[in-house]
DNA sequence: CTGAAAGCGCTTACAG
DNA sequence: CTGAAAGCGCTTACAG
């Protein structure tokens, strides 16, 4: 900032007052026409540039939203929140809206401090993108602020949250190896270890159930251990003809492990997975997978956001954004 | 924002003025240590929160720094520039200051306007993260703001800028293969397309100059068109002992095409890459590479902005952050 | 159509 | 140690 030119600097310029500057400036009603002109003239030679702060303490709205992310997802490899914070800002942009980022240290989701986008009171509302704490939901609640939960929800806060429909996403996708003349079908991934693993694996369960398959115990295959480290993948004596990987990044290793024993994809048994990241293009074959609609994601957490700020108090509840499924060439069509 | 609690509000509560509040609350001299208190504690009670626009306007700063990312730097699988901010806004963090993202949109680049958090005065300074057009760099020297390039530079402007030591990575990795006993050392990669990818093939050219190894043109391995587009490596037919990549996604792909020619990494040729992105680990043998610093980039980009905006006129011209090398095993040991 | 006054929430400089 | 006054840049409500 440090912005010399102020309205009062063009209106002395033009031996005017500056609530007639501020009125030609932002286009209001009972100024002429050509003093309007030659007001925004000079304001254009002096480089005049609005200042926000001032708005901002006439009507107490920054507009900024803070994004918050805990740290724990923000390693080297996780870039999906920062796609989705990114997401955010270009959907804010047209509110007239930024997006200000606030990484949530381990500290202070442990100490319950307050983010300080809230302390500073730099933000309209704020997104907290990413799991937190049970505790730390409580602090979140305190804040007197509009507020939603993304990629997260929890069951008792009543605040409105949007998450990936990672439930439906899954039964699709297992509907969809069903109708390629799939009965085998096994599922790859710990399903004590994350909601997202879990509630894909329930998707998996419900399209076998509505065709009337059983859900067999040998055909659930572990990925990870308690602490989330990969394990090697142990494949059942009887192969299935086809794996529904929790996600991508499994669906490679699982590849490993096929190549590893003489297996074909998709020849000798299909594979799906489920992100549509990195993992799914550069696979040989490419793979088949569910993609999750970041954009649609933000997009909806800004209208839900800018319609708190605006004072709206409606319950949007739990939000499910579907995803789309990518078709590539890791399934085979049976008999 | 919509801040309903002041200091004024406190004041009111203990019948004190607003003054005394704002001292106690900033720990300023000139109030007893117990009426602080208990205005701190009337403070905490009431749920106050801090009103930074007030400060902003009374001080002309804003405590934001912006980050400028043009639009065609953030498509999907663009993750580096998105680290690169979460790495700023970290470091801005200790400042008390914060970052604010404003992707800029291609239209805007071509029509050289202003970005909105310069037009709104959001922002002390500004960093330009990713190569703009020529016209707009011009457009950039006229903003009244302190300013920085982050992760490329300009001949004319004299805004100072800071970049990863492309030169000087290629330079110590081919040393290093030079070291293991290779000779015979191919550079792969599009010498015309990208300056990092220039930067990269003369450092290469600096170490086999300094070990009097000559250059030959059979050597260098075109991996793009024009368009950037991948195209397929052609091998020499007198192979080289080793390869030196612009970058580890094209090591991945000169992987596939030795293993399609029937070549064992590391044992028929060795590979190196750069950028220690996703490929380099996902490769078999994990690939040896120069990992950029991404971390001290965003420490010295903050560090010099702050120096800007705290007043100082220093140039630091262009400043070059060193990579690590990570030794990894797709290099051998020659005889 | 134009502008003087008041106020948003805070801080600084000064007076008591 | 405490506080009244003025001001940061703008807008709103009102008067002329």
């Amino acid at each position: 900032m440090k912005n010399n030119i102020t309205m009062k600097d063009i209106a002395n310029t033009l031996g005017v007052s500056s609530v007639t500057v501020s009125k030609a400036l932002s286009d209001k009603e009972g100024v002429s026409d050509s003093l309007k002109l030659k007001i925004k003239k000079v304001a254009d030679e002096l480089g005049y540039r609005y200042n926000s702060a001032a708005k901002t303490i006439k009507e107490g709205l920054s507009y900024n939203v803070g994004v918050m992310i805990p740290q724990r997802f923000t390693g080297i490899n996780d870039s999906f929140y920062m796609r989705v914070y990114q997401q955010i800002s270009l959907h804010l942009d047209r509110f007239g809206y930024f997006g200000i980022l606030n990484i949530l240290s381990n500290e202070d989701e442990e100490q319950l401090n307050f983010p300080r986008i809230y302390n500073e009171s730099k933000v309209d509302g704020i997104v907290i993108l990413g799991q937190v704490s049970k505790p730390y939901i409580e602090t979140v609640q305190k804040m007197k602020l509009p507020k939603l939960f993304l990629d997260f929800y929890d069951e008792h806060a009543e605040i409105d949250s949007i998450v990936t429909d990672n439930f439906y996403g899954a039964y699709e996708l297992t509907n969809y190896l069903l109708r390629m003349g799939h009965r085998e079908i096994a599922y790859v991934g710990n399903i004590y270890s994350t909601s997202s693993i879990q509630d894909r694996f329930l998707g998996y369960y419900k399209s076998l159930l509505e065709h009337g398959l059983a859900l067999e115990d040998r055909l659930i295959l572990n990925d990870r251990d308690e602490r989330g480290v990969f394990i090697n993948i142990e494949l059942p004596d009887k192969m299935p003809t086809a794996f529904v990987c929790n996600c991508d990044q499994v669906a490679y290793n699982l590849y490993e492990r096929l190549t590893a024993d003489g297996y074909h994809v998709p020849d000798d048994c299909s594979v799906v997975g489920f992100d549509n990241d990195v993992y799914a293009t550069l696979l040989n074959p490419q793979l088949t997978t569910v993609e999750v609609d970041v954009s649609l994601m933000a997009e909806t957490t800004v209208k839900f956001i800018m319609e708190k700020i605006a004072g709206s108090s409606r319950q949007n509840g739990r939000v499910l954004i579907p995803g789309n499924i990518i078709y590539r060439d890791s399934v085979k069509k049976l008999g």
